[in-house]
DNA sequence: GTCGGCCTATGGTATATACAAGCGCCATGG
DNA sequence: CCATGGCGCTTGTATATACCATAGGCCGAC
């Protein structure tokens, strides 16, 4: 066993917290009862749990006890990541479902957005990303068949679009905009939020060396989700 | 001397940094020779630069010594612009209404976050910013006094906190948290919305060259209000 | 019933100590 | 000459202990 003691530690914890086995807000074993079940220090324990307290993954309250953080996942204003590798980096287990996959024509709007055709067809994927098992992106991409003529053949559960965009059509340039919203009832249903939840909202245009490449509209449950930038001027 | 002793040896440590006296790859004193000169137990420094390293500043070799990181390069398009000159360049009307500005001392978490001790006290200004007669923006802001003694001088309805803290306390770096929320009363009655519209919230702060400048919560009503970014990466 | 103080469990910090492990230097011996 | 091992410095980890600060429940006094 090379791995010092309060990594070993730190590695339980997580595994329980990804397993879902401890879902956000439960009260994990206190600092003395782990000091017993590892048979260490308190001050090896104590640095397992501040640790993970800093990486964001526990809570800690003075007086009351540790507890798994809640979801509250950030990603970046400024980069274009995948949500599928957020997630990994977090330490979260990732699964997407795909609701369709198909070939249709554009509206209007949706011309205009790609810039294609009016009457020519684009292809639409609808899938719901989900962290240890709670849906956190409602993702509604259109993408212009000429980059990406394979599209369809993907298996969205292993690749995600925007990651197999990335690799036929790489990012030259890109726009957001973001936006608070009461959810639709679509949301609603595959997201598992109530009305009165708020929504998260990222329309997000994606350029290649020769054209807009995809339009996406990320839905967020606001509760789960966060979008974060730093930057110097 | 309210904060603990790791901290003050990280904040030792970070102006150094900061400061310009100590650049990138320079050696740093050992974790022996700083307990010497702090008067404190190896354990202590330990856990300040063993922080310091995980967060990015530093960089540990056994053996060696303690260095002190090479930049990692941040680039970015994001600016932060003042609202009032936003409104203005859309061609239309602001206002600003002052709901109060005055010194309080500090909660914990915004102690945390504009890094002064817990027991000080800082300047907070609330203020709802109208775009032509409706209002767009409740600002709650919290400005460590360091940096900008007069700001409750400052007739808020002519000039903006953001704007006159551009003036006083150079902008070096920005970090923005985006997400969806559902109001409290508070900004209910101030933005004139129901329950039930989400409101987009920006959590920012700001950095000038020494420290943490201030510390905002602006909240926008969904309906009335978007954040936009175009960027290459 | 209510208020206030006490008790206990929790995390937060600090210390002294110990040993392990990595690196550089140098004396010693071939 | 070079190789090798010892030594001293560094950081990395682990422990036992101590005391502080906070939260919440409990219980008695009023």
């Amino acid at each position: 066993m090379a791995s010092p003691h309060y990594a070993k530690i730190k590695t339980f914890v997580k595994q329980r917290i990804s397993a879902g086995r401890w879902l956000p807000g439960h009260l994990i074993p206190s600092e003395n009862e782990l000091t017993r079940q590892f048979k260490v220090s308190r001050m090896t324990v104590n640095r397992a749990l501040r640790e993970l307290s800093s990486e964001g993954f526990l809570h800690r309250v003075q007086g009351l006890g540790t507890f798994v953080a809640e979801l509250t996942p950030v990603s970046s204003l400024l980069k274009i990541r995948d949500i599928r590798e957020e997630i990994a980096e977090r330490g979260h287990r990732h699964r997407a479902m795909v609701k369709f996959a198909l070939e249709e024509p554009v509206t209007r709007e949706v011309a205009a957005l790609l810039e294609v055709e009016p009457r020519s067809t684009v292809f639409r994927t609808v899938l719901v990303h989900y962290e240890n098992g709670v849906p956190v992106q409602l993702e509604d991409r259109f993408v212009n068949p000429a980059f990406a003529p394979d599209l369809l053949k993907i298996d969205f559960t292993r690749e995600t679009p925007s990651h197999y965009l990335f690799r036929v059509a790489p990012l030259a340039e890109a726009e957001q905009v973001v936006e608070a919203c009461a959810p639709d009832a679509f949301a609603r249903r595959l997201l598992r939020i109530g009305a009165q939840e708020p929504c998260l909202i990222v329309r997000r245009r994606t350029w290649g060396r020769s054209g807009v490449v995809a339009y996406a509209v990320l839905t967020h449950p606001g509760s789960r989700y966060r979008l974060m930038g730093r930057f110097k001027p």
